[in-house]
DNA sequence: GGATAATTCAACCATGTGGTTGAATGTGCG
DNA sequence: CGCACATTCAACCACATGGTTGAATTATCC
């Protein structure tokens, strides 16, 4: 849950749009992995694995652990809970729970607002990005 | 909470891993915007914001009405719902609850055969991806 | 020490991304 | 009609991404 800041969002939803990432999270799931682990069910070379692994890793997703020469790899389950915290502030318009302060904010405010006079809202309201 | 591809998935993320498109994303959550609004607090070209606008709109998550000469744009919450559900999978780790049945695969099984034979584990277990 | 195993590094390539500018498209207005 | 407005299109550019291959690094084993 620690704060990120808009570029560390930016790393960890980048490294979550790759298919063989999110797979290679998954299989990390289930437990600690080495290098030579994640790589094998994707078909690609080692070094190629080994550079999506780094992406994790840059993300925050993934802490290596050295243990001679294989590479012990681990969730870091942080960033994710960022960004499902993330997500979470727009989690009211999928259920489309508005309470009443919220409707008269949107509704009323806003929309005539920006329909009327063209104006530049509050700046930035909710969460401030990150 | 529509079941979405792998590539869905993929086009969700990367369409969230950019600064300027989150910022969007919020502004739309304040209600409706035409393209110009929506590109106006960026410091770029009205086309640059135009492509930004676009990929959200690939990603299913934003709906256009064109109306006259502008172009209205509104949130669609739906694969936002979807990327959350998705984490949601790991929220257990950052919890960290875990129940006996999970521990006992988690520790006992996959990280035993791991180590011992280096076994593939049970093809992908939960969440086929997507 | 020497072979082998696990991983990275470096150079390279094709393609995608995010931005620019200038012209095109289409709509509204006097 | 003719101009101005909202937006896109097209061509272009710099740089990042995802992949390759072959050599380098480091550790283990005999």
């Amino acid at each position: 849950m620690v704060e990120l800041s808009a570029y560390q969002v930016d790393t960890v939803f980048h490294a979550l749009s790759d298919t063989t990432r999110r797979h290679m999270l998954r299989e990390l799931a289930l437990g600690e992995r080495t290098v030579g682990q994640l790589a094998e069910p994707h078909a690609m070379s080692l070094a190629a694995a080994s550079k999506h692994i780094k992406v994790l890793e840059g993300a925050g997703l993934v802490r290596r652990e050295i243990q001679g020469r294989t590479h012990l790899c681990r969730l870091d389950p942080g960033p994710l809970a960022t960004a499902h915290q993330w997500l979470s502030f727009y989690e009211r318009f999928w259920t489309g729970r508005l309470d009443a302060l919220e409707r008269l904010l949107k509704e009323d405010d806003t929309r005539k607002a920006a329909a009327e006079q063209n104006t530049r809202l509050p700046p930035s309201k909710p969460g401030n990005d990150a």
